[in-house]
DNA sequence: ATTGACCTTGCCATGATGGTAAGGTTCACA
DNA sequence: TGTGAACCTTACCATCATGGCAAGGTCAAT
């Protein structure tokens, strides 16, 4: 049977559920990305059924990489925006990738403190059935806002 | 003036705007938090304002030092139950603790993967006026989901 | 003809937070 | 006594990326 299935499955267009598939992307955010307008105009069949291009999931699947690496929708349309565009300079992807680059460091950090915070108290506790608690005393022992 | 304030703004019942600034908590947070049974029935007063206890005050700030160290507001539930239950083990609160900062760990790899992978491909990027780009050709490059 | 696997649209939910609107209360001051 | 500012109330909407569900149309194989 595979043996006989239409090269089709891998060229020409195909149903949302393959394109599904085979760009990695919920047919769910496919429609959605779709409303973001990340997608130039999906084609439909007479049936009213989606049909997508090789070119579309590839473009799905730059979507999908790109959201791998923490992008937001809004970054995401800028970096599809540039990638069709012949004409780019790669110094405006360069700025997208930093601000996202310098944003993810920003929050790695704050979770970092908040991670050794809690270790920190995780090691005062004995965790035991006795009820004295520092990981409590902590949380109740904050200071007022200062105002 | 404030040589005359009343002792009762430190120690009697408030409203909801003085709640908020000696907690730090947002006045929308704290009737949202009062909607999640975070603080036992509030009172309220003739007009129907509600009414702040120091008690009440007190769980506001353990509220937002919980959520400054990034626990679910689930957790913090589980948290103030705990912390109102003179005969809890100190094991249950340790564990809570254990599995946020686990999971603090697990995210804050994930975000060092990307943030390393962003700044690998930054790296490569002379980012000029030239069109040639390797972040855009990283992400174009995605290899097709394995299925 | 039936069945099951697709597809369509549309609505609701998440979680923590902010915004806004429309209306009631309180207090200080002219 | 009136008025305005500064409070308070409830209720609804928005965020952001994603999933779920429901009701209904389509298609292909049995």
């Amino acid at each position: 049977m595979a043996v006989n299935a239409p090269v089709a499955e891998s060229a020409a267009h195909v149903n949302i559920g393959d394109a599904s598939k085979r760009s990695g992307v919920s047919a769910k955010m496919i429609r959605h990305y779709e409303s973001l307008n990340l997608l130039a105009s999906v084609a439909r069949s007479d049936n009213g059924y989606r049909k997508y291009s090789e070119r579309d999931i590839h473009t799905l699947r730059f979507i999908k990489r790109a959201r791998d690496l923490g992008f937001s929708m809004a970054e995401i349309a800028e970096l599809v925006s540039l990638w069709l565009n012949r004409r780019r300079a790669s110094a405006s992807v360069k700025r997208i990738a930093q601000t996202h680059a310098d944003d993810l460091t920003r929050r790695i950090g704050e979770m970092q403190a908040m991670q050794q915070a809690l270790t920190n108290l995780i090691h005062c506790c004995h965790g035991d059935q006795r009820p004295d608690c520092p990981i409590l005393e902590d949380l109740a022992g904050a200071s007022p806002p200062q105002s």
